[in-house]
DNA sequence: TGACTCCGTTCACTTTCAAGACTTAGTTAG
DNA sequence: CTAACTAAGTCTTGAAAGTGAACGGAGTCA
């Protein structure tokens, strides 16, 4: 199977890795969460090749994660700021960074924390059921096909 | 940069995507949780190019992401099984899942649902805080500099 | 003996990526 | 007016990775 041929799986984890799911594009959105916005910087930042660069932003542009917005007119130029669509990214960002804490960070500790503004306290990021509010083991989980399902082909 | 300097670099998330970035790591990894163990179950499932599954599980068991357990001894077969350290990866693939659940289901609905076993009910995932347990909200985090942060080269 | 199973490996391509030079459109300095 | 500079890409070229199909090994089954 290609890569492209991704979206048309009946799988919302396939259908979303078709969008995020490359080598560079989540480390894109990590640095648009921290306020990385222009194409000059991104590169930097990243050091990934202009060509990829431009193509992820491209592409992210068209699914609605990120979106241009100008910042200056004479020259035309843009900038990239993370739509409501991508800010429903932050999740999963935050569970794979909590992730490589938790099995990478050397003995002195994190190289980021992330203080929750709203208790004022650095925090990990627990996930929780939305049903009864407790936290969520993958062993208690049971998927079952829900009313989206098609058959496969 | 090369995707093997990745590794790296100081930030969780870099290290982690070192890892399980790649564009078929975490479809693997989704089916390792849904009870495909087996070298061909994955390569049928996915229809992934079995190169490219052999060189994947390869590193998931180096990185102590899977496992291999003998299941027949003549001729020698081994199913790949999640780890405990592949199993806290759960909050992260739930929370893409649920991304794409959000953005891509159609009217229908989500083609598949989870079942939280401790309440009993079908349910999305939350982040929240674990200092206060509140919902995470993006704009309502300050990352900052932790304990492990080394000075770029 | 021959067909079958499972887990890979090899081969012959095709596609994507890395790194750096180049382009475009405009601004600022001399 | 000209030259240098900036930002955002685009182009080029060799290297790397991915694709799909065929092949191999080690054993079982009829």
């Amino acid at each position: 199977m290609r890569w492209d041929e991704l979206d048309r799986e009946n799988c919302s984890l396939a259908r979303t890795l078709a969008v995020i799911g490359d080598r560079w594009t989540l480390l894109i959105l990590r640095d648009a969460f921290l306020r990385v916005r222009r194409f000059e910087d991104f590169q930097q930042s990243l050091g990934i090749a202009r060509r990829v660069l431009a193509a992820r932003l491209k592409l992210l542009v068209e699914e609605g994660v990120l979106r241009k917005v100008a910042y200056e007119h004479r020259p035309p130029r843009y900038e990239y700021r993370l739509t409501e669509k991508g800010l429903g990214l932050y999740p999963a960002i935050i569970a794979l960074v909590h992730w490589g804490d938790a099995q990478y960070a050397g003995r002195r500790g994190p190289p980021m924390l992330h203080r929750h503004l709203a208790c004022g306290h650095d925090f990990r990021a627990v996930t929780t059921c939305s049903e009864c509010g407790g936290e969520v083991r993958p062993r208690e989980v049971a998927p079952h096909p829900g009313p989206g399902v098609r058959k496969r082909a």
